[in-house]
DNA sequence: GTAAGTACGCACAAAAAGGTAAGTATGAAA
DNA sequence: TTTCATACTTACCTTTTTGTGCGTACTTAC
């Protein structure tokens, strides 16, 4: 099976895949985009994916804490929502390339001004903690 | 009780609080800083919010979906990190007022770059779903 | 001979997130 | 007089997410 594990993912008419999305609203796809973009994984791995093509075990040591299971996955998602390019090689110790697609790329920049605002204004925001 | 709800925030040493915060590592307390701007309802927070103070009624319509409970949830936290400001009137059908500090309206800006990416790219995204 | 590295899939378990319903105080509208 | 709206909190329960450990197929290094 090529289709996503989502089941609420059901055929959607062109007209509608035609529309800017709308976050405020409830049933809007663009839910499900920013879930995958924004999960615990998803931001580090776009991130690290923005300084070049990795393997699986080099994203797995790049990103610490991440477990296999949880990087295959949000790679996965990633994957399927055009993010993110997997190419596989079919050599005997499994040997497998992830690098990003120019749209992925795109919200990869998006996503790592968000981190690199909070990591530089990290001082200023621990401080507002400490005086809470 | 004023401190935050989480017990693993423990005082850190002035020196530590200093330093840029490195989101690769394990440890690093911008991880839940990032898991709160980045979280489910975080975001559209965020979003409504620099669009001008609201009451917390104001947001839960306009955020289509958000329980009372996730949402006074999530306003905490953001309060906590220094990103929203709230403004309680004391009167007899309770009235709170809810904005962005000048720290939040940085963050929101960028949260903000990011939802307006994938809202417009929406169907460039769904396109490659349906390819997959 | 055996351990290690690779890129996962799978089953099970724990943890975290999220939802629901009810309660609160009080004034105003129906 | 019953109901509604406000801004939450708390208890309880369900759903989702995440982690853990094991298995795999084969090669290389020890």
């Amino acid at each position: 099976m090529s289709t996503t594990d989502d089941p609420g993912l059901a055929p959607l008419p062109l007209s509608v895949r035609m529309q800017r999305g709308d976050l405020f609203s409830d049933q809007c796809p663009s839910r499900e985009v920013l879930k995958h973009v924004t999960s615990r994984w998803g931001v580090l791995i776009l991130v690290a994916l923005l300084g070049g093509t990795h393997r699986f075990s080099d994203l797995r040591r790049k990103i610490a804490g991440v477990s296999e299971k949880m990087l295959a996955q949000t790679l996965q998602w990633l994957e399927a929502d055009g993010f993110v390019d997997r190419k596989a090689y079919p050599v005997v110790p499994p040997h497998v390339e992830y690098s990003l697609t120019p749209l992925g790329r795109e919200v990869g920049e998006k996503v790592e001004m968000l981190a690199d605002w909070i990591e530089f204004n990290l001082p200023r925001i621990l401080a507002a903690d400490a005086a809470s």
